[in-house]
DNA sequence: AGAGAAAAACTCATCATGAGAAGAACTTGG
DNA sequence: CCAAGTTCTTCTCATGATGAGTTTTTCTCT
């Protein structure tokens, strides 16, 4: 049965002004909400994670994403966060203190029963990709910031279990590595990882490291022209070949595209 | 400066029961978690989503995809939800009074500051994919609950604007619809629609809702079967041919494959 | 100038795709 | 029963994309 729902047009009603000025949202159970950011960039041909070592409890000295609580209210910390994605670079500035224009994108939203001692806390995960950042300073509530590679996290080929994480933080990492390693595959995010003018070469450069798979170098090349909107010439050279000489190589900047038709697969090779 | 996480290992200090100890959960400023579920099926070869509307304040009346409160602590109304996707099926199921045990995957959170007008809510959306499911029956908490076309919500081919939905759930859907389509292509999910065993046709005929496109009979066919995983064949046939006659299609189970290499591509035809 | 290196262009066999035609298996109407 | 219509399935063929390798261009270093 159908339900045409272009019918009736319902309003609020007067009643439910009085509603709201008799709810008590403290009458529910306490929940928390953060938000955990996991900040990819690639430095000298390995991708990093961002870590930040915990100086408060739970957990005190692990290592762990970047995160904190969600203002869901105004109070004597700070304004509200108006939505998740300001929560995410308010919190990412706080505690490691980097810049926060960045390509962000929400990974998904962890709320096992047991995954905070404290209190029931669903965690919003987010991923941010991110050209050669400096190196963070540490911040408020933590001792220690550092980019991390992969490799020594176990998730640079899958085999090594590697070094565990606060809380589910390393299921929320090995989530972000999947979904970095997807989503190069059908759009053109990979140039989020570079400069503004960058070379074939260097964006061959990040699909190797992420894909953790070397590429043939020709057809890379004839791909990536082939395919309309992902980059635009500058009409530009790199300043010099490799370090022992080379043809100079031209330089592209990111086109307007978002999705690639069709994707630059990676299994079939 | 990369740092060496292996090397060190901390263990939880004494100092850190008493921190749990003192922890007051209460402390912290109200905020609730709500999951949302979108339930997409196919009906007489039409995608349908499934509605509820609003018996209670606020948006009383409204139609809004089924959702409610995730139980974080046990309490009077029942035990504490273990994880969020049993939170979705509980809420789906005492609303909708559906089955429940279905494909599940979560779509994303939302949490803008003024989404829900009596506190700060954060929204976890599931989408659902079943195969043809019976006429929900109305449960605790709504008026009615109906599957709804597409068509009619303005989602069907993204022109018209459609029927609003209580809260921000019309962004839900429309996020829902577009990562099915988007799903389609890569994964074997397609088959979450149909039956135990179907044919290629009916298959085709599910690429085509979805998407909103008629496929080349003969290359899909021969697409289909040339993806290692994706049917095997049952050695059965199918009860009759079409209405007015025809050959008896074969029919096919779902296989193991749950990513398609290749993709099937949907714009570049 | 010559060797080596990196980028870019080219060649070619193979595979995938889009479009259409033809065959196979079934139903219905004469 | 036979002919016509329908649906499923297989086949053909032109075109385009891909994997692998080679060649040309342009640079640095000795």
């Amino acid at each position: 049965m159908a339900v045409h729902v272009t019918e009736e047009e319902p309003r609020r009603e007067q009643g439910e002004d009085r509603f709201l000025a008799d709810y008590d949202p403290h009458a529910f159970a306490p929940a928390a909400v953060t938000v955990d950011v996991v900040a990819l960039t690639i430095r000298s041909g390995e991708p990093h994670v961002l870590l930040t070592r915990r100086a408060a409890h739970p957990q005190r000295g692990w290592w762990a994403l970047p995160g904190g609580f969600v203002r869901a209210q105004d109070g004597p910390d700070g304004p509200a966060d108006p939505d998740l994605p300001d929560a995410a670079l308010r919190v990412l500035s706080e505690k490691t203190l980097l810049p926060t224009e960045l390509h962000l994108e929400q990974l998904g939203t962890y709320g096992a029963r047991d995954r905070d001692p404290r209190m029931r806390v669903f965690s919003v995960a987010y991923m941010l990709l991110a050209p050669g950042l400096p190196d963070p300073r540490t911040g408020r509530g933590t001792e220690e910031a550092a980019w991390v590679p992969w490799r020594e996290l176990g998730h640079g080929d899958g085999a090594r279990a590697g070094r565990e994480l606060a809380f589910d933080h390393g299921r929320v990492l090995a989530d972000a590595v999947e979904r970095a390693r997807s989503k190069l595959e059908y759009t053109a995010l990979a140039t989020a990882f570079l400069p503004p003018a960058f070379t074939i070469t260097a964006l061959r450069e990040v699909y190797q490291a992420v894909w953790g798979q070397d590429l043939h170098a020709a057809n890379f090349h004839r791909k990536i022209l082939a395919t309309p909107g992902f980059v635009e010439d500058t009409g530009e050279l790199s300043e010099r070949g490799g370090a022992g000489g080379g043809r100079r190589a031209r330089l592209y900047r990111a086109g307007g595209a978002a999705l690639l038709h069709p994707p630059l697969l990676r299994s079939t090779q």
